[in-house]
DNA sequence: CCCCATTGGTTGACATGTCATCCATGGGGG
DNA sequence: CCCCCATGGATGACATGTCAACCAATGGGG
């Protein structure tokens, strides 16, 4: 018998599972469009210029190590480095080397980085309200809290393929 | 009075709605990005080609047009365009000149494109499976398919920013 | 004290996505 | 019939993300 071993016919997704999963991964991906559609064309910051930002203050001094960075917001390393390089041509943010540790490098929001995530994040804060927080009712919310606990939960469990962390 | 006219104060995200948008988005992000790594690791498609190869082998003849795949991935047609012009290099799609409208253009499978995505396709399911469905309740998943309605439903009456479609 | 594996971070090449623009056909009103 | 605009789609320039390789400082054992 020279067929693969363990092909136990797949379990496909019944009718409802697939209506499940393709609304929900509609939603996502419908919700995001509409964030960053919306931050973009209102701040010229991106959804990640605002995320890093966020996480910049955050934290009282404004004053983060990179790989502080890199855990809070799970990008690979090199994408943040990239997109620091980036924020910094801006003028968003600027870096300061580290005392404690040589290799290590410290990114610090600007004026400039403050004022625009300031003036970008009540418009921001509104439309995730109205997208996903006022059309659910209070339940919802606790049983949407209790879902994606379980998903993420699930995964933590699974190293699978992760590079980094 | 200098200030700008209707800022009252935003309405910002409770401790609880904090922590449930926060969740809900790491879910999101770690979700794709397990999805990703595997199907890429293991069938060097990318989740982009898979989702093309799926719409394709849902029509009977494998042969669809190209405005039609950009309505149901909801891709705009850019992004589309530029997609395909990779698939057909790599050999998992081709196109065909549309008879009934001049402009228009089929794109359809290849054998290699059949192949590959039959390939993917259990491996994929199943891990589908074991991080979405399997952590969930029975009842969890009824309200999750509420939940995405809800707020996909929202947003479909917010034309908002939308420049395609 | 030195060697060397780890760690924190950058870089370059390349894949992917977006935006604006372009081009050819199609399909009506004048 | 013709003009003109809407439509289907491609393209180029550029922003963003990924992968693999690199580099310099660290920090333990021998």
């Amino acid at each position: 018998m020279p067929t693969t071993p363990p092909q136990t016919e797949p379990r496909w997704l019944t009718p409802e599972e697939q209506h499940l999963w393709r609304t929900f991964m509609r939603m996502r991906q419908e919700l995001d469009a509409q964030l960053a559609r919306q931050i973009q064309a209102e701040s010229d910051l991106s959804i990640a210029d605002f995320s890093v930002l966020v996480v910049l203050t955050d934290v009282p001094d404004g004053r983060v190590r990179v790989l502080e960075l890199a855990r809070n917001l799970q990008w690979e390393k090199s994408r943040l480095s990239h997109h620091l390089a980036r924020m910094v041509k801006r003028g968003l943010i600027s870096r300061a080397e580290c005392s404690e540790d040589g290799r290590g490098s410290f990114v610090l929001i600007t004026d400039a980085g403050r004022e625009a995530i300031e003036a970008a994040a009540p418009r921001h804060v509104e439309l995730v309200r109205k997208l996903f927080f006022d059309p659910l009712s209070g339940e919802q919310l606790t049983q949407l809290t209790e879902i994606s606990e379980r998903i993420l939960g699930a995964m933590q469990g699974c190293p699978a393929l992760d590079p980094d962390s």
